[in-house]
DNA sequence: TTAAAACTACACTGAGGAGTGTACTTTTAA
DNA sequence: TTAAAAGTACACTCCTCAGTGTAGTTTTAA
C-alpha cells in the first residue's frame, strides 16, 4: 500500500485532469480540484505551489508518454511497406491509448489559445516526429520511393494517422480506435501513403 | 457610410472574435472587448446581453460562413475521380479560408470542453458531412469503387484534407494552404482516397 | 431644429476564485 | 512511544469580473 501522501497526490492530479478537461484551465478552480479530489484546498497548495504548477505536472506527463513511442530505424535492405507498417503502429498504439487521449485533451485546449506554447512542446513532439522526418529522408534514397521534401511527408503521414485516430477522439469526444483494428487501418494509411509517395512498378 | 450603431457592432464582434481566440471563453472579459473594440462597456451590453450571446453570436457566424459550401450532386455517367477533385476543391475552399479558421478557432477550444455542444454543432455540420456520406452511397454502387461503408468513406476523405488543412493551422496557428496550391493538394487527396477505396482495373 | 436613440464615463453590487495563515488532528517512521 | 511530516477546517485578503444604474454627450432621422 502506497504511502497516503502519495495517494493524495495522485488523487489531485487525477481530479485536476478531469475538472482541466471539463472547463478548461482558466475555468477550473481549486476548490473545485481539491473537493474531487477528496482532500482539503490546502493539501493540494501542499503538494502544488500554484494552479500554473499543478497544469504543467500534467503537461509534463503527457510529455513523458509521449516519450514511450521509441522509434524504428529505417533499414535499406527490407521492403518499405512493412517497415512503414510498424511507424504506424507505434503511432497507433500512443495515439489510440485511451490515458493519453485523455491527457492530450486538457492540453490541446489550452494550445489553441497558445500557439507559442503550442509551438515550443511541438517541437519536443517534433523530435518524435522528425526522426520520422529522418526516417523518411532516408527512405527517400530508396528506389521504391519518391519523396522530395521529407519533411512534408512525415506530416502527411502522421497526418493520415490523426485523421482518424486523434482528431475526432480530441475534438468530438469519439471513442479510441480498438486494438484490434490497428492492423487494419495502418494497413490503410500505408496504402495511401505509397499511393502518392510509392513508386509500384 | 454604415451607420455608427453598426460599425460599433462590428468592432465589438471583431474585438470578441480576437480575444476570445486568445484567452478563451472563460478568460476573456467583457471589459477586455470593450476596450479592444474601443467602445464603452455599456455599449456591448447594449447589443449583446450577455458575453454567453455574444459568443453564440459568433458561433452562428462560423455555422453559417459552413454553410455556404454547397455541395454536388453524385453524376453516375461522369469518371469518379474529376467528381471527387470537385468536392475537395469545395472543402478545401472553406477550410483554407483564413476568415473561417479564425472563427473556427474560437469555437473549437470550447468544442474540447463541451463535448455536447460539439456534438450538438457536429451533426448540423454534418448536414454537409452526410451530403458527401450520401454521395459516397450512391457513389459506391459505380463499378470503379469498393465502399462498404459510406459514413466511414466519407468521414475519411474528411480527414484526409482536414489532416493538412484544417487541424495543423487550428492547433498550431500554421497557415492557410496558399489558393494555388489547392489543386495540388485535392488531386493528391483523391489519389490516396481513391488508392484505398478505388478499383483500378 | 429637435426629440429619440445610441454612446460614454464611471461608480457600484455581488459573486467567485487564487492563494495564505493558523490551530488542530492524523499518519508515518524511528 | 513520540516527534516530525502531512492532512484538515476555516477564516481571511485581495482581486477580477459579469452585469447594472445613472447622468450626461453625441448621432440620427424626421
Amino acid at each position: 500500500m502506497t504511502t497516503l501522501s502519495a495517494r493524495k497526490k495522485a488523487a489531485i492530479v487525477d481530479a485536476a485532469i478531469d475538472i482541466f478537461q471539463k472547463n478548461g484551465f482558466q475555468g477550473s478552480s481549486m476548490d473545485a480540484i481539491a473537493q474531487q479530489a477528496q482532500v482539503s484546498k490546502r493539501t493540494v497548495y501542499n503538494h502544488f505551489p500554484s494552479k500554473q504548477a499543478l497544469f504543467e505536472h500534467i503537461a509534463q506527463c503527457v510529455w513523458e508518454s509521449a516519450n514511450q513511442a521509441t522509434v524504428a530505424q529505417f533499414n535499406a535492405q527490407k521492403n518499405i511497406e512493412p517497415q512503414l507498417r510498424v511507424l504506424a503502429m507505434q503511432e497507433l498504439a500512443l495515439v489510440g491509448d485511451a490515458g493519453f487521449l485523455r491527457l492530450s485533451r486538457v492540453l490541446m485546449a489550452e494550445f489553441i489559445h497558445e500557439p507559442t506554447m503550442a509551438q515550443a512542446i511541438l517541437e519536443r513532439f517534433n523530435k518524435e516526429e522528425s526522426s520520422l522526418t529522418q526516417w523518411m529522408q532516408k527512405a527517400s534514397l530508396h528506389p521504391q520511393l519518391t519523396i522530395e521534401d521529407a519533411e512534408q511527408a512525415g506530416g502527411q503521414f502522421h497526418g493520415l494517422i490523426k485523421a482518424q485516430a486523434f482528431w475526432p477522439q480530441i475534438m468530438f469526444g469519439q471513442e479510441s480506435i480498438p486494438k484490434d483494428q490497428h492492423e487494419q487501418l495502418a494497413k490503410k494509411v500505408c496504402t495511401m501513403f505509397l499511393s502518392v509517395y510509392g513508386a509500384t512498378e
